[in-house]
RNA sequence: GGGAUGGUGGUGGAAUAGGCAGACACUACGGACUUAAAAUCCGUUGCUCGAAAGAGCGUCCGGGUUCGACUCCCGGCCAUCCCACCA
């Protein structure tokens, strides 16, 4: 070594360069620019106190596409904001007798200072913070246009409640039968509620994720799953004894004449009118029966319970066949789903046969194999195949049949074909405080009357009480009592906050105007940012924030608010999870990796790297300790590489920093490749949108190994001091900070982040001598060292030369000869 | 029950229009430097045989296609995730 190198001093080196960032606003995105726009978004965090490394791996992947797309001349919008809103905060509130607004505010003033200990890029210009009246009054304002339009609206209606939350909850925030925030059994219950429609958009939901070529394959398939849409028919069985019918939905028309009883939901209204043609006794019994599903969970009513039922003592009319079947109230069939009641066809559907099995109930097989194979007992038989015992339809395959009996119920009258959706409408009333009021007013005299769009925003009292039974902003007189907007005469204020997935369905549009006072956004700066070019965040928000921001931005697209595609997000990236030592992160185990801790240890610029490398970014990955003193090891590598000569490399006035040099030796050919190997892959990395920055990393340590090989042999080459030159912008996007330091040591004026990457060089990556790989039947025997333009036959006859492959030919005459040029040559004989 | 994804050394991973399996890193071991340690630098590291040259085996298992298969096809096993009486 020419002499001892300084130490690479990260801790000053990041605190210097966020420092700078920070005091030029480097990172802001121009509304004007002659570049053409790349929207960059990571999905905003939740303030709950600390970042974690999981936000970390994030925002490392979103900062490393917008540093790169910015060095590839895109005018890059990378924007942050807080989700602020939502339960935590008000449960810490009540825990700690504090108020929600504070403990919100401390967090995002710490996880802010966290994020910008990262290093990120953002444009913090254009921040928002979700709990702002500046935000939440455009929630209410589109809340309002959204009720114009009959897509938002309150009725009575069961719904999964959280008893230990103290609130309703979405159909897509039950987990598992419970609650997704604190794990507690939810229940059923009969509640007045606000919903958003959502199921009217259902079918464009569905066809459209066919145009989300840039969202992965599983969670379009996971939506197209959540939305659940089945085609088939509904009819209706007249009840005997009754002027009046139980209608059924079925996808499974073929199997019609297979119907042995029907079972309806404890929650259908016939089985309140069936108490005119049964007993009393039976009556009693089935609203036992009822009420016994009632007190039940939701899990336990569906997955882990058997299939219960009670015989009504009535029968409905089979509309075709016109025999009596017998009518069950049953706790399988699901109230809200389809008519919420079923045909019951146990030889062709097992819930029915299960049912069937444990209620003797009669099983009657109409569809048989094409193949006549022999129908396995104790399963039915749910596949298609050919009709019999069906009347005129016998014969028939299913699928046939299904048509014509359909058209046979049409004609009728008393049925028709129809589509259900597994999608219901998004409840979004929560009986919280945290979260936005719901601009509605009850008057005695006008009802239902919207907030006028002047007096947004209602805004949310301070001091309010929480903690107590029912919905906190109930109990509030100043905020409920009111005048009628309409008629001036007293009313009441709905007291029902907003779910706050409402919130982060249209943000994204926040950004691009944070600060308009007249609108939620101008659909001029829509038109000039969106669509988010790419999102990325975690794949748990799949069937709950990416499925309602699209339903909400296919409603602005329709309103004209924002215009071209009516997708909000063109291409979409789910990062992995973090583990650490092989376990999930948690207080309890007390393995949290800290930010702060990290920063401090190892610097950030190491644990970008380190969340880059360790797996492809869309993977888990494992943090350990080796694992991140092997990035810390790079960096000290690239330091001591590149410092000692920093001063030889600064190119001389006039001379431009990337003109490749020419090469002296192979040694130097080989440094000249590795360095255009790094740029390639960066830049193929980023277009392509695969963003596996882990091999550009490994190649980054090539060339490291190169450069560290080089500086002992041959300090002075000229290939070497091109490397150093090159240093920082290659490494700009991964270790932004230390890119900065050595950019500026190589007496560079301006920040490395705005300059251009350095564009991969064919001239240097192209190889005068390649080896040739010489297999004889398939397997390797030699290798070669020849020039990359290599004849075929040059090639062949070199190969027949090696020593071993004759000797693994043994003279046979040879068969065939395969040549794959610059790979190998495969000698069959 | 339905759907999706995956299975490569001691470990994370690399390799895709079918063409050198194991890049790069971690761990471990050995060497140099040091009074010593740390750090650093150099080397070895899929398994078996061999002093070496080299040979055999090897990408979950069993078949198939091919001059050639981690990669494509058929059958099976296992793992993870999501959804789930959705009629």
């Amino acid at each position: 070594m020419l002499f001892m190198a300084e130490s690479y001093d990260f801790a000053s080196i990041e605190h210097k360069w966020q420092s700078r960032w920070e005091r030029d606003a480097s990172f802001r995105a121009p509304n004007q620019s002659g570049k053409p726009k790349y929207y960059a978004m990571e999905m905003l965090p939740y303030p709950s106190g600390d970042l974690h490394i999981g936000h970390a791996k994030n925002y490392s992947i979103g900062d490393a596409v917008a540093r790169m797309m910015r060095m590839l001349g895109y005018n890059v919008l990378h924007p942050m904001g807080w989700d602020a809103f939502g339960l935590p905060a008000e449960n810490a509130a009540i825990a700690r007798g504090a108020d929600p607004a504070a403990w919100t505010t401390e967090n995002i003033l710490n996880m802010r200072r966290q994020i910008r200990l990262m290093g990120t890029s953002y444009d913090w210009s254009r921040e928002i913070a979700t709990c702002e009246p500046e935000f939440y009054r455009w929630n209410q304002w589109l809340f309002l246009r959204l009720y114009e339009r009959g897509l938002a609206y309150k009725r009575e209606a069961p719904v999964n409640w959280c008893p230990q939350d103290q609130t309703v909850l979405a159909n897509e925030q039950v987990q598992d039968g419970r609650c997704w925030r604190c794990g507690h059994l939810v229940e059923r219950r009969n509640l007045s509620q606000w919903f958003l429609r959502i199921t009217a958009y259902a079918d464009r939901l569905l066809d459209d994720l066919d145009k989300l070529s840039g969202w992965p394959d599983r969670t379009r398939t996971m939506q197209r799953n959540w939305i659940g849409r089945s085609e088939g028919a509904t009819f209706a069985f007249a009840v005997d004894g009754l002027d009046a019918g139980i209608e059924v939905f079925t996808t499974r028309l073929d199997t019609v004449y297979g119907v042995t009883f029907l079972a309806v939901a404890a929650e259908h209204p016939i089985v309140a009118a069936l108490e005119s043609i049964i007993s009393a006794e039976r009556s009693a019994q089935i609203a036992a029966f009822a009420e016994s599903l009632k007190s039940k969970s939701e899990l336990e009513r569906t997955s882990l319970m058997e299939k219960r039922g009670i015989f009504t003592g009535a029968y409905a009319i089979h509309p075709l066949s016109r025999e009596r079947v017998p009518i069950w109230v049953t706790s399988y069939v699901l109230a809200d789903y389809g008519t919420g009641a079923v045909m019951g066809v146990p030889a062709h559907d097992q819930r029915d046969f299960e049912f069937a099995r444990k209620h003797a109930l009669p099983v009657v097989t109409v569809v048989v194999p094409p193949d006549e194979a022999a129908v396995v007992p104790d399963v039915s038989f749910v596949e298609d195949g050919r009709l019999i015992a069906s009347d005129d339809f016998s014969g028939m395959s299913s699928e046939r049949a299904r048509a014509e009996i359909a058209g046979r119920l049409e004609t009728l009258g008393i049925g028709k074909r129809s589509v259900n959706y597994k999608l219901r409408d998004w409840l979004i009333s929560r009986q919280r405080y945290w979260g936005t009021p719901i601009p509605i007013v009850y008057c005695p005299r006008c009802g239902e009357v919207p907030v006028p769009d002047k007096d947004l925003p209602v805004l949310l009292p301070p001091g309010v009480r929480l903690g107590g039974e029912g919905s906190p902003l109930a109990s509030v007189a100043e905020f409920v009592e009111t005048t009628c907007p309409t008629c001036g005469e007293p009313a009441r204020r709905e007291s029902d906050t907003m779910d706050t997935f409402f919130d982060t369905s249209w943000y994204y549009l926040r950004y691009l105007d944070p600060h308009n006072d007249q609108l939620p956004w101008s659909p001029a700066r829509a038109q000039q940012w969106m669509n988010v070019d790419q999102y990325i965040g975690g794949a748990e928000h799949t069937v709950l924030h990416l499925l309602y921001s699209r339903f909400f931005y296919k409603f602005f697209h329709d309103r004209g608010w924002v215009e071209g595609s009516d997708e909000p997000f063109a291409h979409l990236f789910h990062q992995g999870m973090v583990l650490r030592d092989g376990e999930k992160m948690s207080k309890s185990r007390g393995n949290v990796v800290g930010i702060d801790e990290t920063a401090e240890k190892t610097g950030v610029d190491a644990m970008r790297l380190f969340l880059l490398y360790v797996t492809p970014p869309e993977d888990t990955s494992d943090w350990t300790d080796e694992g991140i003193s092997g990035r810390v090891r790079l960096l000290h590598r690239i330091w001591r590489a590149c410092r000692p000569f920093l001063e030889r490399a600064a190119p001389a006035r006039g001379e431009s920093l990337r003109a490749l040099p020419p090469a002296e030796s192979d040694d130097d050919k080989v440094l000249l490749r590795a360095v255009h190997l790094v740029a390639k892959s960066a830049v193929e990395e980023t277009l392509s949108r695969r963003f596996h920055y882990n091999t550009t990393i490994a190649k980054l340590d090539e060339l490291v190994n190169a450069m560290t090989a080089a500086a002992g042999t041959r300090p002075d080459s000229p290939a070497l001091l091109y490397a150093v030159r090159t240093m920082p912008l290659l490494i700009a996007p991964f270790a932004p900070h230390i890119a900065e330091e050595l950019w500026e040591g190589l007496g560079n004026r301006g920040s490395v982040h705005l300059e251009s990457y350095l564009e991969p060089d064919e001239r240097a990556l192209v190889l005068d001598e390649i080896t040739l790989v010489v297999q004889v039947n398939g397997k390797v025997r030699a290798r070669i060292r020849v020039p990359a333009s290599i004849a075929r036959e040059r090639a062949l006859a070199l190969a027949l030369e090696e020593p071993n492959v004759l000797a693994h030919l043994e003279g046979k005459p040879v068969r065939k000869q395969i040549y794959v040029p610059g790979k190998l040559v495969n000698i069959v004989a």
